[in-house]
DNA sequence: AAAAACTGTAACAAAAAATATTACAATTAA
DNA sequence: TTAATTGTAATATTTTTTGTTACAGTTTTT
């Protein structure tokens, strides 16, 4: 993950909420982001591949939620955004000549899973409708 | 945090276990891991700096573990490689003007936190020695 | 005392990843 | 028909990560 991904995400599905069902462009989004348009159009291709929003194209369009903000949680935002592991593993090729080297791989795996599941279900506590709530 | 820091980290301190006490040098590890030298060198420096291994310098030095390994726990050494969170925010920088960009980083913030928290309970749950015993 | 094998560390280079920019076709509304 | 917008690709720029080189300082061995 970019590890700036789930960031941006959150923040478009927080204005999205504010919006309350208007379309809102990505050239808005950008500008409260403070990140290039492009970027923004991507994250929300990728939040719309996973149902949480929906877009208009053409004159007046945008993008605005799919489902309602107590049914989007935060777990499920980041495992919409999640690619690579939390914990690593950028292009890690340890050699397999060394008895450590070779298995260490397999035991990292495991134990990133086991810590991203907590992450995870640290995250699913929370909703975009609480997480929303907090802004005054 | 660069990514690849814990697993780094968490390779060199296994080796260092497995070598029983004998010392082992940078050139040996950066062998096994498949990098640089030179960075396991700074890896280890770190690792010194907080409390897990000690070196010796000069003709036959190189690093050993500092304690027990059943005294260190993965959760301690997530937290000693750690630099910046680990949801994001590379330089995140929204719009001040905007009520929701103006407050978000302080919600993520929070968020953040927990959800490392978790991560960490998770990893805490095992030590160096636990690791260890993996191998075969 | 000299040589050899290390660590510690800085400075610089290269590679990879993330982010931004430009461009333009397609769509829709006015 | 024009204007505003999305979708998307291609490319450029910037930032981050990783690697390399270099060398002073330390310790052991001969």
């Amino acid at each position: 993950m970019s590890n700036s991904r789930f960031p941006i995400s959150l923040h478009i599905l927080t204005l999205l909420n504010e919006a309350k069902g208007a379309v809102v462009s990505s050239e808005y989004l950008s500008g409260s982001i403070n990140i290039n348009p492009v970027l923004v159009r991507k994250e929300i291709m990728n939040l719309r591949k996973h149902g949480f929003v929906e877009s208009k194209e053409g004159k007046g369009g945008g993008s605005f939620l799919a489902k309602n903000a107590s049914d989007i949680n935060l777990g499920e935002v980041y495992q919409a955004v999640r690619s690579s592991n939390v914990l690593g593993q950028s292009k890690n090729e340890p050699n397999p000549k060394c008895p450590i080297g070779r298995q260490i791989n397999q035991h990292l795996d495991s134990l990133y899973n086991d810590a991203e599941n907590a992450l995870i279900a640290s995250l699913s506590k929370q909703t975009l409708a609480d997480f929303a709530l907090k802004f005054k």
